[in-house]
RNA sequence: GGGCCUGUAGCUUAGUCAGGUAGAGCGACGGGCUUUUAACCCGUCGGCCGCGGGUUCGAAUCCCGUCAGGCCCGCCA
C-alpha cells in the first residue's frame, strides 16, 4: 500500500472528516524542499478523498511570523524591519530595496510558488496566518495560553529542555516600531496585553486583532484547533525530539484541541550539496524544476519515495533515471497480470501504481495518458543531435517510438528538454561533444589502416548526399572496401568526432555537422 | 549530549511496519534487428541483505549490541 492510502486509512479510523494541511514560511525563495511539505499534506488529503472521506487541503503561510534577519538577498535596509511580520513589510524591489508597491513580503515571494503549485495541480484552500489574526480567530488560544502561562511554560521546558527566560510571556506583541523584538509584557487584562518597547515606549496590544503573535510553539499548537487540522506532516527539524511537534501535542490539548498525529518527513538534499539552504544559495526553485521535467515527474520524485526517507535531489542522471523509471512503471503496469506474483511482488506493483496515481496532476487522472513513450535519455540524445523538432519525430518514427505525429505530451517533453540541455543543469555525462580536433585517445586508437579509411571517406565526402541515409550507405561502402571491421570503421568515428568510443548514430550527428567540419577534423590526424 | 534516517549485485535501489525460497533498473557481457547505436527486443553474469549476538522450525525483515555515512535539535520543509 502507498503510504498515502496508509496514512488515509489510519486517519478514518478517526472520523470521516479530515483537514491536511501545510505550513510554511515565506521568508525567501521557495524551493523544491517545500514541494516535499506541500505534496506530502496534499497526496494524503487525495487518498482521504479516495477512501470516501470528507477532506479538505489547506495551505497556511506563516505571514504572521517575524524578519529573523536581513538575508543576502536583502538591502540593509531591511535591518529595521527585523521582528515584524512578514505580512506587513513591504516587498524588495528589484535592487533589492523596499518597494512599497510591490505588495508585501509575504506575498512577493507566496505568489510565484502558488503559481508552480497550479502547475503540479495543487489547489490548497489557503489561509494567511496573520488573517486569522486579524480576524480574532486566535484570541481564545491566546488568553487561554496567557492564563495557563505556567502549565505551557513547564511543557516547553521539560520536553524541549530548554530554559525560558524570565519574563518570558506567551504572547510576543509588536511595539511601536512595528517590531515584536525587546518588547516586555507589563500586563494583561483580556483583550488588552500591556507591553514596554525596546525605545521605552508602552502601549498595548488587542488579542482580538493582529497586534501581536503567539510564539512559534503554541501558535502552531493553537492553529491545530482553530482549523481543526487532523493531519500535519512536518520536517524532521519539527519531528526531533523535544522539536515543536512533541511540545505542540500536549499544548494542544491544554488549549481544548485534539492534536494530528504526529508524521515527520525527511529532507530532500541537493546531491553532494547537504540540505537545502535559501541563504546558502543552495537550491532549486520549483519554477526551474519545472522547466525541465514535466509536473507528474515532479510529484513522482515525492510519491516514490518513502516519506520518512531523505530524497537526493538532482538534475542530473538521477532525474533522467526517476523520469525513465516513471515511464518504465508505465508500461509494466500495463503488461503484466496479477498471476504467478508472489505477496512482495504484489505489494511491489500496488505501491508502485499508487505512487502512479498520486503523480497525477489531477486527482482521478488516468496515469496511462501521461506515457510519453520514448525515455529521457533517448529524448535527450535525439534533442542533442536533431537542431530541429521536425526531424526528431522523423527518428522517433523511424525507431518506431511513434506511429504518426507526435503527442502533445511529447511535444512538450522534448522543449522542455532542450531548456534541460541549454540550462547549468543537465549533466556532463549525457552531453554530446562534437571535437573540433582528434583528441589524443582518437589519435591512439586511430592506425594506419583505420586512418586510411578515413582518408578516402573524406575524399568521397563531397559526392555523397548529406543526409543521414547518405552518409551512412558510404561509410558502409568503405568500410567493406576497406581491411577493417565495419565495426572498427564505426568506432574510429566515435572517437574522432566525439572522443568516445561509442555514441548515438554516427552519421545522423554527421548530418547535423558542416562538410567542412568534417574534413577538417579527419584532416587533423597526424 | 538527545534524536532521526540510511547501510541489500559494479552503481541506484525494492522488499523491513503484518518473519516463509533475495526482486528491479542502469552498467558489463552475449545474441537478434541481413545498417553502425547510449534505439528496440531476447538472454547471461553478478548478492555470507554493514558486522556480531539473540528470539524462532524459519530472520534482509523482530530484539540487543557494534561499526560506517548523512541529517535534525536558535530560525529554516
Amino acid at each position: 500500500m502507498h503510504w498515502a492510502d496508509h496514512a488515509a486509512l489510519s486517519l478514518s479510523e478517526n472520523g470521516k472528516l479530515q483537514v491536511c494541511a501545510s505550513g510554511i514560511t515565506p521568508s525567501g525563495e521557495f524551493h523544491i524542499g517545500h514541494i516535499r511539505e506541500i505534496l506530502t499534506a496534499e497526496m494524503i488529503h487525495r487518498a482521504c478523498l479516495d477512501l470516501g472521506l470528507e477532506s479538505k487541503y489547506i495551505f497556511i503561510v506563516d505571514s504572521m511570523d517575524p524578519l529573523r534577519r536581513v538575508y543576502d538577498f536583502l538591502s540593509p535596509s531591511y535591518e529595521k524591519y527585523i521582528g515584524t511580520p512578514l505580512a506587513f513589510i513591504p516587498a524588495p524591489g528589484p535592487d533589492g530595496e523596499p518597494d512599497n508597491s510591490g505588495g508585501s513580503y509575504a506575498e512577493y515571494f507566496l505568489n510565484p510558488f502558488l503559481n508552480s503549485l497550479k502547475k503540479i495541480g495543487v489547489t490548497p484552500e489557503i489561509i494567511m496566518n496573520h488573517e486569522t489574526y486579524e480576524d480574532g480567530k486566535f484570541s481564545e488560544k491566546i488568553d487561554s495560553a496567557i492564563l495557563n502561562k505556567d502549565k505551557i511554560r513547564n511543557i516547553i521546558e521539560e520536553i524541549s529542555g530548554r530554559e525560558l527566560p524570565d519574563n518570558w510571556f506567551p504572547y510576543s506583541p509588536i511595539g511601536s516600531d512595528g517590531s515584536m523584538d525587546g518588547v516586555e509584557v507589563t500586563s494583561y487584562e483580556k483583550p488588552y496585553v500591556y507591553w514596554k518597547d525596546r525605545l521605552g515606549i508602552e502601549g498595548k496590544s488587542n488579542i482580538m486583532k493582529a497586534e501581536g503573535k503567539l510564539p512559534w510553539r503554541i501558535d502552531w499548537a493553537a492553529r491545530w484547533g482553530i482549523h481543526q487540522i487532523t493531519s500535519e506532516p512536518a520536517g524532521k527539524d519539527h519531528g526531533s525530539s523535544g522539536g515543536s511537534y512533541d511540545t505542540g501535542i500536549p499544548i494542544c490539548r491544554l488549549l481544548g484541541s485534539d492534536p494530528p498525529k504526529k508524521m515527520v518527513y525527511e529532507w530532500i538534499q541537493l546531491k553532494g550539496m547537504g540540505p537545502m539552504s535559501s541563504s546558502k544559495g543552495v537550491t532549486i526553485g520549483p519554477v526551474e524544476a519545472l522547466n525541465l521535467v514535466p509536473p507528474e515527474i515532479l510529484r513522482y520524485v515525492i510519491a516514490r519515495s518513502k516519506v520518512n526517507r531523505h530524497i537526493d535531489f538532482d538534475t542530473g542522471s538521477t532525474l533522467f533515471e526517476t523520469a525513465d523509471e516513471y515511464e518504465r512503471l508505465l508500461s509494466d503496469m500495463s503488461a503484466n497480470e496479477e498471476r504467478g506474483l508472489n505477496r512482495r511482488q504484489r505489494i511491489a506493483k500496488e505501491t508502485n501504481l499508487g505512487a502512479l496515481k498520486f503523480s497525477q496532476i489531477y486527482r482521478g487522472d488516468d496515469p496511462f495518458k501521461s506515457l510519453g513513450g520514448v525515455s529521457f535519455r533517448h529524448l535527450s540524445l535525439l534533442a542533442q543531435i536533431k537542431n530541429r523538432d521536425e526531424d526528431v519525430w522523423t527518428s522517433l518514427r523511424k525507431s518506431n517510438h511513434i506511429r504518426i505525429g507526435p503527442n502533445k505530451i511529447l511535444i512538450e517533453r522534448l522543449s522542455r528538454m532542450r531548456n534541460w540541455i541549454d540550462g547549468p543543469h543537465f549533466p556532463e555525462k549525457s552531453k554530446i561533444i562534437i571535437h573540433r580536433v582528434a583528441c589524443d585517445e582518437a589519435i591512439e586508437f586511430i592506425d594506419e589502416q583505420k586512418k586510411s579509411f578515413l582518408t578516402e571517406l573524406k575524399s568521397k565526402l563531397n559526392d555523397c548526399e548529406w543526409s543521414e541515409n547518405g552518409i551512412n550507405n558510404l561509410i558502409r561502402m568503405i568500410s567493406k572496401n576497406s581491411n577493417i571491421t565495419t565495426k572498427d570503421c564505426y568506432v574510429a568515428l566515435y572517437w574522432l568526432i566525439l572522443g568516445k568510443n561509442n555514441g548515438p548514430r554516427i552519421a545522423s550527428i554527421m548530418s547535423e555537422l558542416d562538410k567542412d567540419k568534417v574534413i577538417l577534423l579527419i584532416e587533423s590526424l597526424p
